[in-house]
DNA sequence: AACCCGTGGGG
DNA sequence: TCCCCAAGGGT
């Protein structure tokens, strides 16, 4: 029987979930009632790596200047570079632009519902496929994020983290977990997702104010420290993802075509800077000219 | 599967 | 200060 590996009944995790959620959760622009699909879409896209605070006042402005995926498609793929600003991995821009133009080309210009549509738009994974159908049109799916694989983690498997991949047994657990009924499905992965980021944090939880205090595995072992291999910490100082940024910041600046003497100076190793910037054409983040000049994709 | 891809804030 | 990590995806 699968939920005998449950210790606590999935009806009283639910109650406690969505009770929690509909008291303390925050009001983000994307989940009012008039936020759009596109809107929400956005939003996930903008989220991937990059804190709340920060992609509200961006997700704001590029809602006003494009409303629908055909007013991003409408326009060059640069303009969504450049207005992605310094939310960081601007290649997520550039899948954003080519998602728009994917549902206006196979879409009618419609997010579409369909949870293996949304996942074959570019920059579509898992996650953000079942995001949208959730979040957007109210769909039973199991959202995992990192917020959602920490608070399982820790409430049901009794460990500090979840493995550095998600493992099938994570969705196994996910899946099982989902209410039947699609909204309260919808409900509770928000909610669940809302408590990791709120309470279950993965710095310094707020245990003390945890609604699933008593029922928490990992609270019952005496919260164990974490066992298994190190989390890796990505390094970024001196690395090429720090060169392309700097890189990408001047052409974000201009408007115009760019002299590669403005480029060059942004870092003095000359073959890690045309490794770099090698790299950022290929991505398609720059266009390189005829003329020795450089600018964002057209 | 492991690695690459930006940027900034909080503990 | 320094380090961790934040609603991941693609290869």
């Amino acid at each position: 029987m699968a939920t005998s590996t449950l210790p606590t009944p999935a009806p009283l995790l639910h109650s406690i979930v969505l009770d929690w959620y509909r008291e303390h959760a925050r009001d983000l622009p994307w989940r009012t009632e008039q936020a759009t699909p596109w809107a929400v879409m956005v939003s996930e896209f903008m989220l991937q790596q990059t804190p709340v605070k920060r992609v509200l006042p961006v997700w704001a402005l590029w809602l006003e200047r494009w409303p629908t995926p055909a007013a991003l498609a409408a326009e060059p793929a640069g303009e969504a570079v450049r207005a992605w600003g310094r939310l960081g991995y601007p290649r997520r821009a550039l899948r954003l632009h080519a998602a728009a133009s994917a549902i206006v080309e196979r879409h009618g210009g419609l997010v579409p519902e369909d949870h293996a549509q949304l996942l074959a738009l570019p920059g579509v994974g898992e996650y953000t496929a079942a995001a949208v159908a959730s979040f957007a049109f109210k769909q039973r799916h199991a959202v995992l994020d990192t917020n959602v694989r920490r608070v399982l983690a820790r409430a049901v498997g009794g460990v500090e983290y979840p493995a550095n991949a998600t493992t099938a047994a994570e969705r196994k657990l996910a899946a099982e977990l989902l209410p039947q009924a699609p909204e309260v499905a919808a409900e509770w992965a928000v909610g669940v997702m809302e408590l990791g980021a709120l309470v279950c944090t993965a710095r310094s939880p707020e245990c003390g104010g945890c609604p699933l205090f008593e029922q928490c595995a990992w609270q019952r072992a005496g919260c164990p420290p974490h066992q298994g291999p190190p989390r890796r910490g990505q390094t970024y100082e001196g690395t090429d993802r720090q060169v392309r940024g700097k890189l990408l910041a001047v052409l974000r600046a201009q408007h115009g075509p760019v002299r590669r003497g403005q480029l060059d100076v942004v870092w003095p190793d000359e073959i890690q800077r045309a490794r770099a910037l090698d790299g950022l054409v290929s991505d398609g983040l720059v266009e390189p000219l005829a003329d020795g000049h450089y600018q964002l994709p057209r």
